[in-house]
DNA sequence: TGGCGGAACGTTAGCGCTAACATCGCTCGA
DNA sequence: TCGAGCGATGTTAGCGCTAACGTTCCGCCA
């Protein structure tokens, strides 16, 4: 008997127990189990020891959904991403999923099909009809930043990596900051110019990558060149890097991430350029690969595990204590010196 | 008045709507609103019609929960996974997502803090507490496989890159093949062996890419040097490069990851020896970044979207059908020759 | 000795929905 | 002409839980 290993108790597949059957061979009432799962005070020890071995005995577990109708708290939480495929997004859901389960949440996450305002609102109805207690949107996008502004104020919702947003409340890495570190530590080797390769003009990451770049660059009276947009892959990095390797006034590029770095790496290798010694190049995110680029790759280091936890709890402190009032949490980068950059070379 | 944007009607702020409200407006029991919603042809037209325009009238949304407690499903999926922050686990789970909202669920994400039996098994129940209605579990790993034999019956579970698992159905990658072909593809160069810096040896990944690399050297009467096992980091391929680059006789080498490759590659460039002239190198996953490597990278390109959402259809299957009866699926993997393979160095 | 208060339970009434059955017209054929 | 039959709707009874209130029993003090 008992062949589909079912556990204890006789016979055929009986139905899960409920909170009745273990009143009933605990020889108390329902609400009585209710009090102990519960934790509540009034109640006998001998009385509990017999419940919780009644529990043991019948394997029986809470049905959430039930508890969920009654209290309004599904203990879950939902979080809007776009492609979690990239390094950075998915170790911001990494960090959001390890805080949530610290907190006793668990995470729904409902990826977008492209990045828009339709799509971003979609995607947080969808998830609320679920009935998730909080909503993450990872949306460092202008038009996805923008859906925010007629998020639903029913459920209470945190942006992660969003610009500017006044309505809901956001945690982000100071991109901005980063931007200058890498510049400024280039213009410190002695580069008279600064050329970057941004990201798509629409993520809210580059224009702000590109702010801190171009203000680096005013403020030391350095010509800024036009910034020359990718799309955060390494084949728009060669791409760019290809023509920069081109033209000998170029030493030292800025690029918004690794991967194009590493596109624009391969370009200068193409054409004979040497790294460090002629041509200088930084990256951002500081991705595992980096340091076993060659050469290993001086870049700009993002916690996203960090701003994925503070952003939960940031989200958590507002479903559970009702803190509303926007606010704005920003991560520091820290600029990750390795030798892909050097002084610039000296001028003939 | 309505300071708080809370939409349409007066006053402040209401309880959301619920079918029996929508009823009353319509003019008709909540039961009708009911069968509306869930599209029963027993509804005149233009009861119909009524209906829908007082759920928009109201901005009614369907309560899930409370529909979840009678009808027992939540439209719901768990995925267990471990490091979700490496590009093949990222993108299963982002497969696994895509189909699921095609077929109409939420995913639910439990991320594992150690690979071990208990860790699964704590995952899984958690889910299952939670109520969804199928569970994936991304199992690359023997103690974690190991753990599905103890799964639960009342709850469809599907394996994700799991080995031999007799239990549950299984969607996997075809491992084996993936490194006969790259080993047979250096051994058709001409080289006389193979190294291999292998993943952990408790991944089953690991064990059947070193079984496919393994087998093929020995059908074609070549002697099989110890695998050395990393951890899939660069940094572990760049140790074991070192070692290997110090060796004359290596002219092959296949890594388990591109990572791996990546870290091999560096160890052979600041050896001075060249790739592919002197040493071949061969990845696994074909990375988005693997062909900017220097060299391009000859590696063996899987699927991992397809896994997903492979893996996700099957599951629903089970679910919605409840098609017993384990199964296997496998995805073929590709080679991608580029330049960091070449035939084999003359002998001195 | 009566009564009062609190601890430790039990009972009841929902949460918002669906499933099952009951009811009401109306059409249509014998 | 009448009732069988069916389409369209209403009514009722839960799903498994928590919240609110009722009940019981006992100790303690006036």
């Amino acid at each position: 008997m008992d062949v589909e290993g079912r556990g204890r108790g006789s016979g055929r597949r009986r139905r899960p127990a409920v909170m009745s059957d273990v009143g009933r061979l605990a020889g108390v009432s329902h609400q009585t189990v209710s009090r102990v799962i519960n934790g509540s005070p009034k109640v006998r020890p001998e009385t509990r020891r017999r419940v919780i071995a009644a529990m043991r005995e019948l394997d029986y577990r809470p049905n959430t959904v039930a508890r969920a109708l009654v209290t309004g708290r599904t203990y879950t939480l939902g979080v809007v991403g776009f492609d979690t495929t990239l390094y950075g997004p998915a170790s911001v859901l990494f960090g959001i999923e390890r805080a949530a389960h610290e907190a006793g949440y668990l995470m729904i996450v409902a990826s977008l099909k492209a990045l828009n305002r339709s799509s971003v609102s979609f995607a947080i109805d969808r998830l609320r009809v679920q009935g998730v207690d909080g909503i993450l949107v990872i949306a460092p996008h202008l038009e996805a930043a923008d859906a925010l502004g007629h998020a639903p104020i029913d459920v209470p919702v945190v942006a992660v990596e969003a610009g500017p947003v006044d309505i809901v409340p956001v945690v982000a890495v100071d991109q901005y900051q980063g931007a200058v570190s890498a510049t400024q530590h280039l213009l410190d080797l002695g580069h008279e110019s600064v050329w970057h390769v941004s990201g798509p003009p629409d993520w809210l990451e580059s224009r702000e990558r590109i702010e801190g770049w171009r203000r680096t660059l005013e403020t030391a009276g350095a010509h800024a060149p036009t910034p020359l947009p990718g799309d955060w892959s390494a084949r728009a990095g060669y791409d760019h890097g290809r023509r920069l390797s081109a033209d000998p006034a170029v030493t030292a590029i800025f690029a918004a991430n690794d991967q194009m770095a590493l596109g624009v790496i391969r370009a200068l290798h193409e054409a004979g350029r040497a790294i460090p010694d002629e041509v200088s190049v930084v990256g951002f995110d500081d991705i595992p690969e980096a340091p076993y680029f060659l050469p290993p790759l001086t870049t700009v280091r993002q916690d996203f595990i960090e701003v994925g936890s503070r952003s939960l709890r940031l989200l958590v402190r507002r479903i559970e204590v009702g803190d509303r009032a926007p606010s704005r949490s920003l991560v520091q980068p820290q600029l990750i010196v390795r030798s892909s950059t050097a002084v610039a070379p000296v001028r003939r």
